[in-house]
DNA sequence: CTCTGAAAATTACAGCTGTAGCAATATGAA
DNA sequence: TTCATATTGCTACAGCTGTAATTTTCAGAG
């Protein structure tokens, strides 16, 4: 099961992903994030906190500088635990009733179906193997 | 936006769905999911009653008979809501990046590779028409 | 060292959720 | 009609989550 993270602490990780390994100071942070959700500073703080007391984000302070935040984990790995999660609670582990639904009614755009069509025959390829 | 439907909510809403659109009494309800989950009748019925509140369920009670529960939306409409939103908030609505992400540790089995690949082959053919 | 402002940490609240007990109502037997 | 049992509805609690205020600590200027 990947680990918890919500959609308001999503929006922090997601900024602190966009700005690398490096990570990010807090005022960087928090001057990406209060301006594109609106929330108080107090907010943000909270929730930065509260994905550092489950291991999301880590914090360093360097002698003279305020902290400076850095993910834990990758965008890549918390999406791939996020979405394989999703399609076992749902669909019984079965990705292809996944896409079925999804594609139910709403196409898939030709850059995301050829995008799909590809990953499938890399699948088949790698079966042949 | 599907409706939220909690993980524990689902337990009962499955129940349901499985049972066909005739919908079940409160005994068979109760029958079928209390040896599943282990929970208390208590606790079944705050489920009930919250789906209820929510629109997901309803109940209807014959002359003579205990309650009866009917499901307001089918398992598959639901499943198309719930999964659309998961691809449009972690895959800014592209399925592929989903897939690619479902497959990356774990590839399908041939089943349900079969499926996709015929999935992708019924996309391309409508898209050509 | 003191004081002020900035930054971080702690506390708080309301609704949601999982879980279950208790009160009220319905039903059937005597 | 009365009583006991079954069923339904209401209440409750703790942790989670979104949101934010308040308190504490830190840093820099004088």
């Amino acid at each position: 099961m990947a680990m918890r993270i919500t959609e308001a602490e999503m929006r922090v990780m997601e900024t602190v992903w966009a700005a690398g390994s490096d990570g990010l100071s807090a005022a960087d942070l928090l001057g990406a994030v209060l301006p594109q959700t609106g929330w108080s500073e107090s907010t943000c703080r909270t929730l930065i906190h509260r994905l550092m007391l489950k291991g999301a984000l880590a914090s360093t302070r360097a002698p003279g500088g305020g902290a400076s935040y850095s993910a834990q984990l990758t965008r890549d790995a918390w999406l791939t635990a996020e979405s394989q999660g999703v399609v076992d609670r749902l669909f019984g582990g079965q990705v292809a009733a996944m896409v079925a639904h999804v594609t139910h009614e709403r196409r898939p755009s030709p850059d995301d179906l050829a995008r799909l069509r590809r990953l499938v025959a890399d699948l088949d390829a790698d079966e042949d193997d």
